[in-house]
DNA sequence: TATAGTTACTGAAACGGTTCAGCAAGGAAA
DNA sequence: TTTCCTTGCTGAACCGTTTCAGTAACTATA
């Protein structure tokens, strides 16, 4: 790379001190007391130089980055397919666009959570949003530190800990009552990994809508190896006439399974899902969902920790709502034209 | 944020030069040629001040951000749902956890292509993969003032910048013989925007894989308004019995809007896409399309740039070849089960 | 006993900006 | 004529690191 002219380039082709060039480049500090033939000068220096200032420089001096941090569980986080992830870094971009700031992702691994702070905590960045696991030591560590940090789509344990979120107890409450008021009786739930927040939300909110006829075996926690299988056969035993997913993403995959298997969705069994996605709409058939608004989180996580990095007043908490997005996935047991005599 | 303690304190608290501290945190230099004793007194004193080294400082002499830039068409590219997006981010990320080298996205919005280089310029990365549109004026200019750059999913003008991509031309003749392979005699295809470069070589590829039997009127460019009417009032008009599609997205699009309109995939007609995402399995029907390695081509784009970002050769142009998937959404003119009488 | 070579460090400059405090020159007021 | 204020600018210090070029104190060699 060819060498960058700096600030003292500028000042000595316009004959001045790299002060006035500061200042008038800047516009900060005294630079309305500097003469308009100065200023020129300046500026037609800085033209020719092409200069550019090294924004390096600048935050060692001004300690702040003009960027925030994302961090997820793993460093690759975007698994192809994941509507999720999309949204949120929609959301993300968006409000980071509109504070005019930097977004950096944290790539790296670490072999521990300190040496990942102490990469976090380098003055890169002004702050980070956080969505990590259930305990993640991660975040007391940071906070700890005194490092601007917002959780966003979990929750921490730490009570002190800002986060933004959707009440995922509240939207499971309301999807389990409105599967009950489709007739449904038997209603089973799948869960993600035990050690996400928003899974473990869900199941609670699932097991207080049941209430009463709640029972652990209705709940299918989610497995990597052979998931199809171990699926199926949940279903065999349990019969549900409705499965709640613990997200969209799942749903799309207990249908395609169902589907392999000769069972019509919604006509033997309604399933739905959370988040509900713009991939819902597509689906055959649309995925019922509970919509949480991934977007406007995501947005409302990067607007309190700008807040918080700049000392000002936020939030300790900020829930959103979830509503019902009823799609074709979910059907009436009534209305049911095929029993469940396909299941062997 | 708490003050964080410097070189200096741990210099001073271990009773050693500044200069002593640096080589021994680092285990450049000289450290090898500092006794035992006091190495661990640096590093017991470094422990004890929860020292943790400023990365802009240390940017600021060494010239290198150890982070490189992702810059897409616009700061918003994370569109929800588009599964190209995710796989080629999730490609980039993985390449820079090997690299352990961190992520920006530039998601700050500019008047000028100048502010906007300027910006990328401002040291804070080493270098940039870019995926722009059809002659954007960025590209030359960063090639100009010399910053690293490698264009990816798209083509430089400038035969001088390196680019990684797929082999789109060859990919859309490939794909045009295989539906005609079916025994299709009118294909259409289906464009996206007309900046896209990929878009362009898709388009190309189509009608090179014609040859005399291409005509303009079978190609239906894509518009933002109200598409679904254009284009059901193109394949009525057209009537063709297979459609290729620029995307995966789009042609996930097409076939709802054809089932929405009575007609069925791929009985009717045959649809097929491009980028064979992990998304065209889970269709219904899932999507026969043209695989191009997404994951591949970021990875090996992040590779060139860091490459060329230390000054090593590099190769000036990648090129993936594109591979046929074939999945339900294509089928044989012959085995038609049914007619187009649906078609009014 | 002079010379050279090692070992264990370190001072100072540099990186490219910002900011504080101050200064010289000119004009106005006392 | 002195004092004070304003205008227009700048020197020096600082931000936290790295790196170059030593140096002082030993030890080994001739």
């Amino acid at each position: 790379m060819r060498k960058r002219f700096t600030i003292g380039d500028v000042a000595k082709l316009a004959g001045v001190g790299k002060v006035t060039v500061s200042y008038v480049l800047n516009g900060h500090g005294d630079h309305n007391r500097i003469s308009k033939e100065t200023q020129e000068r300046i500026q037609a220096a800085a033209r020719e130089l092409e200069y550019r200032p090294n924004a390096v420089a600048r935050s060692l001096v001004s300690k702040r980055a003009n960027a925030i941090s994302v961090v997820f569980q793993y460093a690759t986080y975007f698994r192809a397919g994941s509507s999720f992830v999309n949204e949120l870094m929609r959301g993300v971009c968006e409000e980071c666009v509109e504070a005019d700031i930097n977004l950096i992702l944290h790539t790296r691994t670490f072999r521990t959570v300190e040496e990942e702070a102490d990469a976090l905590m380098d003055v890169r960045s002004d702050g980070a949003i956080i969505l990590r696991d259930v305990n993640d030591p991660l975040l007391p560590l940071l906070h700890k530190r005194q490092f601007p940090v917002v959780t966003f789509f979990s929750r921490p344990e730490l009570s002190n800990i800002p986060y933004v979120d959707s009440d995922n107890v509240g939207g499971a409450i309301t999807a389990t009552k409105y599967l009950q008021s489709l007739g449904h009786r038997i209603i089973g739930m799948v869960t993600g990994s035990p050690w996400s927040v928003a899974s473990n939300d869900r199941r609670n909110g699932f097991e207080n809508g049941l209430g009463e006829s709640f029972q652990d075996s209705l709940v299918l926690p989610y497995c990597q190896d052979n998931f199809p299988c171990q699926f199926m056969e949940w279903v065999k035993i349990q019969r549900p006439t409705a499965i709640l997913c613990w997200s969209d993403d799942q749903a799309f995959e207990c249908i395609s399974i169902l589907q392999k298997n000769g069972i019509q969705v919604p006509n033997d069994i309604s399933v739905m899902g959370f988040d509900s996605s713009e991939e819902c709409d597509r689906m055959n058939p649309p995925l019922t969902s509970m919509r949480q608004p991934i977007i406007d989180i995501a947005r409302s996580a990067v607007r309190t920790l700008i807040s918080a990095s700049n000392q000002l007043p936020i939030k300790a908490e900020t829930i959103f709502p979830q509503t019902l997005d009823i799609r074709g996935s979910t059907m009436s047991l009534q209305n049911k034209p095929s029993s469940l005599k396909r299941i062997p």
